[in-house]
Order: C-alpha cells, then sequence, then structure tokens
DNA sequence: ACCATTACTGACTGACCAGTCAGTAATGTA
DNA sequence: TACATTACTGACTGGTCAGTCAGTAATGGT
C-alpha cells in the first residue's frame, strides 16, 4: 500500500523510444515470428504502450521492415571496411572475415535476423528482395574478392567462386539460425569456438593448392 | 449457364484425405508459417471444406505436428539402411549419404520441413524436441558413424568429429532452405548441382589425409 | 425403392489483436 | 503559478480466423 518515492509513471524520452522499440521487436519476432508477435507484447517488453508504439511506427509491417534494416546495415561497412585495409595473405584475410562476422553478427542478437529473414521471406517479397540486395549481395562480394585474390596469388585452388561463397558461408549462417530456433529448446548443441575451429580446419584445408 | 457432365459435387474418399490434407499444410507452413496460413486455405487446396479438415485433425496443432512426424519418418529408414549395406570406402559412402539426403529430401517438398522446424521451434518445444530426438539424432548418427570409419581407415584426418558432423551438413540444410526462403522471391542463385559439387569437392579435399 | 449410416458442408461464434483516438500528464516557458 | 505544447496512454472498434455443429447428400444394404 505504501508507494516510497517509484520513478514518474510516464516519462517522456522520445530519443530513446525508437531503439528501444527496434529492440524489443526483434527478440519477439525472432522467438515468436512476424503473425505470431503482439505489439502490445513488444510496447511492453521497450516499457511503452501500445499506442506510443504507433507514434513512431505506422504499422506492424513498417516496424518489420525497421527491424531488418536498421539492425543488419550499420554493420555492413565494417566488413568492407576490413577488407580493403586487410594486406595479409588470402587465407588469413578469409579466417578474419568470417571469425569476425560470428563476433559481430552470429553470436549477438543480430544473429536472430537470418533466422527472421529466412522465415518472413514468403511473406514479405519486398524486404527479402532489399534484404538481398542490400546485404546478400554486400556479403557475398567481400567473400568473391577474397577468394579471387587467394586463387591469383596461388594460395587456393581454382574452383568454381560462385558456388564456393555459399558453401563456405552456409555452415556460419547455420551456427547462427541453430542459436534462435532449436537451440533454446534444450537440443544439445557444442560450444561455437570448436564449430568455427572445425570449420576453418575443413575450409582452409579444402582450399589450400597441393 | 449448362452444366456438362461434372464430377459429382461430393466425394467421400476417407482414405485419401489425411494425406492430401497433410500435402496442402506442409505446402502452406512452409510458404506462409504457421499462424499466418490459414486452415480454410489449406482445406481448399486439398478439396474439401474447414470442417472435413476437423475430421481427420483435431486442431492446427495437431495437424503441424502430424506434418512434421509424417513427412519425415518415413525417409529416415532408408538412409539407416544404407550405411548398413554400404561395404566401399568412407569417402564415397559420404558422398552417396548426401546426395541420397539431397535427391530424397532436400530437392522435394520435404525440404521445406527444415525451414518450417527452424521457423517454428521457439513456438513449439515440444515438437522440436521430437524432431531433434527422431530425426536429427539419427541423421547425426549416420555421418558419425561414417567419419569414424574414415579416420579409423586413415582414408580421413582425425579431427573433431561432433563438430564436423554439423559443420558437414550444413551447406545441404542452408541449399534446402534457400530454395523455400528467398528463392521463390526472385533472390538469384545457382544450380543445386554445381553448389552440390564445389561443397563435396571443398569437402573431400578438407578431409583428406595427407 | 426405402432406409441407415456416415463423410462432408458451411454458416456461425467467440477470442484475439492490429490499429485508432479522445483524454491525461509531463515538460518548457513566461 | 498559469498556460501551451506534446509525449504518452488505454479503452474501444472492426476484421480475421480457429473451432463447432446442425444439416446435407453420397453410399451401401435390404
Amino acid at each position: 500500500m505504501n508507494h516510497p518515492q517509484e520513478a514518474p509513471v510516464r516519462q517522456r524520452r522520445k530519443e530513446a523510444r525508437p531503439a528501444e522499440l527496434l529492440a524489443a521487436a526483434l527478440d519477439h519476432f525472432v522467438e515468436r515470428g512476424f503473425a505470431a508477435t503482439r505489439l502490445e507484447d513488444v510496447a511492453a517488453q521497450a516499457g511503452v504502450s501500445k499506442g506510443t508504439l504507433y507514434l513512431y511506427f505506422g504499422s506492424k509491417e513498417t516496424l518489420f521492415k525497421a527491424v531488418i534494416e536498421q539492425g543488419i546495415l550499420p554493420v555492413m561497412a565494417q566488413g568492407e571496411a576490413m577488407l580493403a585495409q586487410h594486406d595479409g595473405d588470402a587465407r588469413s584475410l578469409l579466417q578474419g572475415l568470417l571469425l569476425r562476422w560470428w563476433e559481430l553478427i552470429g553470436a549477438t542478437r543480430l544473429g536472430g535476423i537470418v533466422k527472421l529473414m529466412i522465415s518472413e521471406a514468403g511473406n514479405f517479397p519486398d524486404v527479402a528482395q532489399y534484404y538481398y540486395e542490400h546485404v546478400i549481395v554486400r556479403g557475398r562480394n567481400l567473400l568473391r574478392q577474397t577468394l579471387e585474390r587467394g586463387i591469383a596469388t596461388g594460395e587456393f585452388r581454382d574452383l568454381d567462386i560462385e558456388s564456393a561463397i555459399d558453401v563456405i558461408f552456409a555452415p556460419m549462417l547455420m551456427l547462427a539460425i541453430w542459436r534462435h530456433s532449436l537451440a533454446p529448446c534444450g537440443c544439445g548443441k557444442q560450444d561455437p569456438e570448436t564449430y568455427l575451429r572445425t570449420h576453418l580446419d575443413l575450409l582452409l584445408n579444402g582450399l589450400e593448392n597441393k
């Protein structure tokens, strides 16, 4: 019955709301999917009412698109910068790119976007198109340049580059996906470090020009 | 205005309904997700009314579970039989297992179950648990035995088997997932054959004991 | 031909939720 | 202290859909 000085019931924090709402929305979309996510829950997790959510995002679909775009774009530039400034051998560049992707995206909450995009692509073809052009194409470019460099210097064997890009990245994506799908259901999985080490081991041996 | 002898408006085909409903449900669940799938649409695609669907499946969730179980179980035994009767080297056994999986599951409508299970695991932990125990564990056993055999004969290098299993299968899963997520949105992808060839090439070279 | 059985139908309902908006209170200003 | 502005609230509405069930018609038996 007593109310020892609580924080004011209502707070006005116009600046912080969008980011907090996006973070809450990412959690819910990744965990439940788009259709099963209730905007009231998203708003509650962000500490506001549903009405406030609609002050910042015009619709559920708008919010969904914002989650994808705002989540991924800030990180894309980093990888590109990394490629540009690297001057070692292709082997260590490839290794660095994959490990850095895991560190910055796969291992963080952003990794959930991979699962989210895969799950909802059918319902939002325009968002899928956007994601493909602004994320996948750019990401594939990084790997393509790395492989081309390695083949040019004779470090790597001469294989089909376009399919190799996808084959090489698939285990990274599956590791991120696993963390947001079956792993939380108590389905066993060893630690990411061993997985990454094995992937790099197999991969670099497989690429090696003997 | 004329009605040239049409098929009877109502047909009674008790035997065929469940399979037809399951096939239609798989299509819709894979394409739209569980929550966004309307049972009226599923029933319509199977050529019956919604009421009929409820004669065979007690609820939307029951239907979902049946799609997963009925879809995958019939195929699991095949892989196990293949392992048992194989007598060549581990190299060709591994290659055979992967190609056969693609042929029987990945390339068919059943490949959609992979995406479906990943998307909905969070909403159906009990189905995820079931899938893990009856599909993933059994599938991993096949690869584990294959790798162990190859390491024992000296064909393969001695690497961490548990993580290698997941790393090796990840590109197969991603290929199946892609077909049911971004690929239908017009996002470019080369043909599966090249992809599989590159994967096997990289993989067998990476495993090789030099 | 009539009846009994049962596979099948589709209008209905109750619950749920995206999206709205009139009202409330926090903040800045004078 | 009074007023203006506006960030925020939450009860409400309208539409959608899972699940129901009284009724319909296809089939097989006599």
